[in-house]
DNA sequence: AATGAATGAGACTTCATTCAT
DNA sequence: AATGAATGAAGTCTCATTCAT
């Protein structure tokens, strides 16, 4: 069942190789070869090599996190914290995707559009994520800030993760507990009146 | 004035061309065009193409910020925003060389230190100006925190802004004045007995 | 008959341009061109350059000569005038290889140790022919003494000879007659008893 | 005193690379390098790389060897021996040159021709000290005979010396003492009448 | 459907040579 | 006299892409 389908493993291969050396300096004779397949079926299947980096996007997982799995409704730093844990597992798992999209999200705008909407999908997801903990005793506008305060700096972390020497993001509860006690501290502010 | 010298011209040229398509789909020889000298003087004075990206990062210009051009005491959010201004007007100015650092940082050493470096001072100078604008009445962990968050959605928001139409950087007051209020709010718990 | 495959004809074009100008001296382009074929097609059987020396070595011709054509048992000088004769004209129907092989021996071992290989076979060529012709009445010592010194001026003949006008090895007949002598008059000094 | 001229420094260096690596394979700016003076001043001096090749031929060293020095009259096989021991010293002192001289043979006429001098010089050479230690006792055309195939032999025992890892000459004693010999039966049978 | 031989444009780089100083 | 900046031709090699089979 791991007998992958050549055309699979020709995309894996380039995801592979787009991320470690970059769409432009990775031969198509080098994915042919990581892939373990004849030269010209690379072509085959792909006329143009661009052609691979849009089929790369094109099966982008949408591993969506489902805010549920993570939230704890009152505890808004431990939902944070377990959201954050999650993020990072998704990261680690696919470090091709994520170096890849970042790499040539210069050059191919079908890749800066798909880093763009992930990103986007990252913000709703910690608005759901604050809400789901603070409940609703929140301001709009301050979950919004937080959200893309927070969202902002776990991409960023996660940027330059790839640049370090072992993929791996920074500590970051000391900023992720700042934030819940700033958020909390609007709650209890705005409901003495109550 | 602009007559300069071709050695750096060929530098701003090979600058803009990295930024624009990446080291490794920039031929030297059109770098050599843009500059408009010929296509051995760049070997002459560069000897590999990577010498040229090497000699780019050495003469990266350390625009330090004095944080006493931004801060004013007592007012937080308003030595924040007026950072974040300044910041984004030398983004702004020197977007070739912000482009060139995350581009190429995946796959050169140098770059990637480089761009190390620069996001250490950023969090450094956020600092400052956190500890200048609201005096030393707050804890060292909650200023540290706060730094790293905005030093890191300050850089993001500068990383997809390369993304954008325009490269102009994404609307940011929320989140600063969002982030002024949580730490000001900390200062007046801690200081109860006022 | 002579619509050699393309390798085949750049294989000889390489050897022919070596031996004319030398190694360092022939563009691959040229091979291209004499050969009749893109230059890319060059580079596609031979990745590199020196790639094509070594397979112009490795189809090294072993035209072994089998000294029973030569030798006429009894008839010393006439078997070495025969011989030389037989390897004058090997010499003469393949000199590209013969000039390749002490144009590069210099700076390509590979190339060296043909050349060294080769005069080994040429050194016990002679051995046999001259135990052939003269039958085994000769001391051991004497017969390696003469193949050594017969072997190292045939090959210098043929050495200089690449550098002459028109390639044609010098007149020989006296040294090799002059040698025959001084073997046989060991002959007739070892068996005095006769 | 040791103090050369940069010019001559310039010929020096050439003669070691040309020696080293060919002509075409050394730039004449690791000339200057090695000769330790500015690159100008190499074509400032040779204005094309191969006038330093007839430079260098020109100012070849013309170390004849006085056959009085090796000649003991009646000992043809000594005299001999010592020649080739005086040989292989000019030799080995000027490996640079023989490399020279036998590497751009093929390419260079000028070359050519003083590689082809200094064989007939040899020939003369041997062709004294065959007499003058053997007395005029011999018959002419032995003495050519042999002198040619000596100096045959030992031009190439250096050629080929040139290619050992320690341009160290092979033994040749044995073959010397067999020629000698050769050449001494027939003094005895060309006197018997005595 | 699949393959790998073949192509040619063009990339990087080296280098002899010129020339202004 | 001496220098080293500057030039551009040319060399080796890579590679996406095509195509016959």
């Amino acid at each position: 069942m791991t007998e992958d389908s050549a055309k699979e493993r020709i995309l894996s291969a380039a995801e592979e190789l787009f991320a470690e050396s970059g769409f432009e300096a990775t031969p198509t004779s080098r994915i042919a070869e990581r892939a373990g397949v004849p030269k010209g079926l690379v072509h085959y299947y792909f006329r143009r090599k661009s052609d691979l980096l849009a089929a790369l996007v094109d099966r982008l997982p949408d591993e969506q996190i489902e805010p549920a799995t993570v939230v704890v409704p009152g505890d808004l730093a431990g939902s944070l914290r377990r959201l954050v844990v999650e993020l990072d597992r998704r990261f680690t798992g696919s470090l091709g995707l994520s170096h890849l999209l970042w790499r040539e999200a210069d050059t191919h705008h079908v890749v800066r559009e798909a880093l763009a909407d992930r990103f986007q999908q990252l913000v709703r997801l910690v608005h759901s994520v604050i809400v789901g903990a603070a409940g609703g005793r929140l301001a709009v506008a301050d979950v919004d800030n937080a959200s893309g305060l927070l969202a902002r700096a776990v991409s960023h972390r996660h940027a330059t993760a790839r640049h370090s020497r072992d993929d791996r993001p920074a500590e970051f509860d000391g900023e992720l507990t700042f934030l819940a006690n700033a958020l909390s501290s609007k709650v209890r502010k705005a409901a003495p009146a109550d």
